[in-house]
DNA sequence: TATGAATGAGGGTTCATTCAT
DNA sequence: GATGAATGAACCCTCATTCAT
């Protein structure tokens, strides 16, 4: 029994290796570049060892993919229960879905352009997201409804917007030698998107 | 003469169909998924015509990445030269970008995703997208002057955000059926990016 | 009837163009790296046309070594119908054979790595090769009947030897930097032919 | 271990029979005949597998050319260290010579016809040949100094003649049916190389 | 007749996956 | 269970040859 257990665990942490070395060439590589020859010598096994955690380089994936999503939605369902004004929730969930979506992004990466991998997970990845968004979405009109929010724009909208914010990081390096370090970034971002790029107007004189 | 242009026309038009089918793949499959074979099955053409018109694989997309950025330019050239206010001129690209980038994307599904293109073409991409951000920089400067922009912002955040609102419509295939039209989804992102979600202040009472 | 022949006279010397460029294509690459394309652009013509001529690279090939072949036989020919002793005779034909089939070697570049050449007129280089084989060993037996030659040797090793006087040549790229001259090279070399290198009895002791 | 040296052994036998195969097409179809599919399918293995144990077609025909240059090597290093007189040297070296670049010659094959590998190699071979030349001058240097051969004959050009010999056999299928047997052409020309074809004077009457 | 774009078979190479050890 | 050599389909690309203009 405890051997089992044993066994059991070491296999867990390997997978956990190899889930781990699959994120970084990732990152680094891009799907297509990444071999699963890499992979195994990353994690320091052979090829066919990684066949016997994984059915397929595709099922690899997906099960980076829903390790990642699940990193995700805990910390979602963290701030979702905190006890913090709309706005403060939703500040946390840009920097939380910023770290998550633009940061460790294969997640992306994958989706965008394995479209086996669409295919196959598609559904269940549009699922995932739902479920993300249905939170955010209870936290904005929720704010709606405390008068923070402005209440005449869709919450569809500004949950489109939000994600813009967290996605234009993606592209970043097709952008010049940033001058702005990524906190400040960020925090202009959610200014401009709490308030808008148009000047504040000026108190009404006396 | 005649035949010369003739012939020189015949040329053009097979260009622009092997483009028009490389750009059609590469929206359906991705860049690797896209083989020559297929773009050539496409086009009706065998393979090695594709070789007659493009030196590789990576020559075609670049020319395509060159093609749709040349349309790109011109838009923006247009708008850059009207006669209307700052905020109508963001507004006017924000709607072409849009277009050009959200819509007709592949540009940026190359990019992403074939790193041998990167290395190839990565610094020219960059300068045609500085290009393109120095023209949105001199027209929000302008509505900073202008106070009609928040001048405590730095200009590159308004970009940044700006690039964000159009980028997050790559990512719509991830979200549930949408209920408001494209139009009108615009619409609202502009006016987040212009207003923020924040509800208006009502106005002091008395 | 005039024009006929100007037409034809041009044709021929478009011909003598295409086989000219060929046969330095083939002496700066080789037969492989040779392509028909090259051969085209190097005369100043169309790829088409060479087809016009020559019924494909193989038959182009064919009959530049017709060509080359013809050349070496009428030299041959003029060297057997000079009045000279056979020794000299002898001498005459390795200057010749070294010209033509070393210095000139694409004929021997082209029959020994295109063996679809090989099938096609391997027959008919032998034929060509024996008539030379004959002429030589016309001189040979000559000579051996004059006593000039060591009569004990068949002329078919005698032949095999001159031969291989010649075809050294077409490997002086593997040697060193050479510290003689070719000419100095092949006086040696028929020296050896003629004496080879055991060094000359001395006269017997009074 | 047991296990390790058995698999290591297997490696190398198939390796072996790689080289083999390859050997055997060169000798058959020369360089550009001969496919990696064709070389897989005399084995009896897949494409890829070659690939497992040579980068590219390149890599396994340098690899070939070493492995018989080595076999040349070893032989050439017996003969340089026997102890017998310099003319006995001369004539194993023939013989060996013979063997290894004219019966077993895709050697020579390979280096004269695919410019890709000359390109990569060819500094390599030099140096090889070289190596022999350096012994064999030894040899003939030698010789000189024990009055046996010819010494105003330059030791380069005694060199030059010796190959001649040797790589006239290349061409041999360009030579009528032999009516000589292999080892009696080889005996007269080492005759010719030691004697040369002229009469040997007569004795003096006394 | 000259042209050169189109053709498509064939070549070298890669890599996810399998399976004997 | 772990290993890594073997597999073979699929890919990008070349080039001799054809044929409409």
């Amino acid at each position: 029994m405890i051997h089992q257990s044993l066994k059991e665990k070491q296999r867990q942490e390997r997978e956990e290796l190899i889930l781990q070395a699959t994120q970084e060439l990732l990152l680094e590589r891009g799907y297509y570049e990444t071999s699963m020859g890499e992979i195994a010598q990353r994690v320091g096994v052979a090829k066919g060892t990684l066949y016997q955690h994984f059915e397929s380089k595709e099922a690899l994936m997906i099960a980076l993919f829903k390790s990642e999503f699940h990193d995700l939605h805990v910390a979602i369902e963290n701030i979702a229960g905190m006890q913090v004004g709309a706005q403060e929730k939703i500040s946390l969930m840009i920097d939380t879905l910023c770290y998550h979506l633009a940061e460790k992004h294969p997640v992306f990466f994958i989706m965008r352009n394995a479209s086996d991998l669409e295919a196959e997970i598609h559904e269940e990845i549009k699922e995932y997201f739902n479920g993300i968004r249905a939170q955010i979405s209870v936290i904005l009109d929720g704010g709606k409804a405390e008068g923070i929010f402005n209440a005449s724009l869709p919450t569809e909208v500004m949950m489109e917007a939000l994600f813009g914010i967290i996605v234009s990081r993606l592209f970043k390096n097709f952008h010049q030698g940033q001058q702005v370090t990524y906190e400040d970034l960020v925090g202009h971002l959610k200014c401009i998107y709490f308030h808008g790029i148009t000047a504040p107007t000026p108190a009404p004189a006396g």
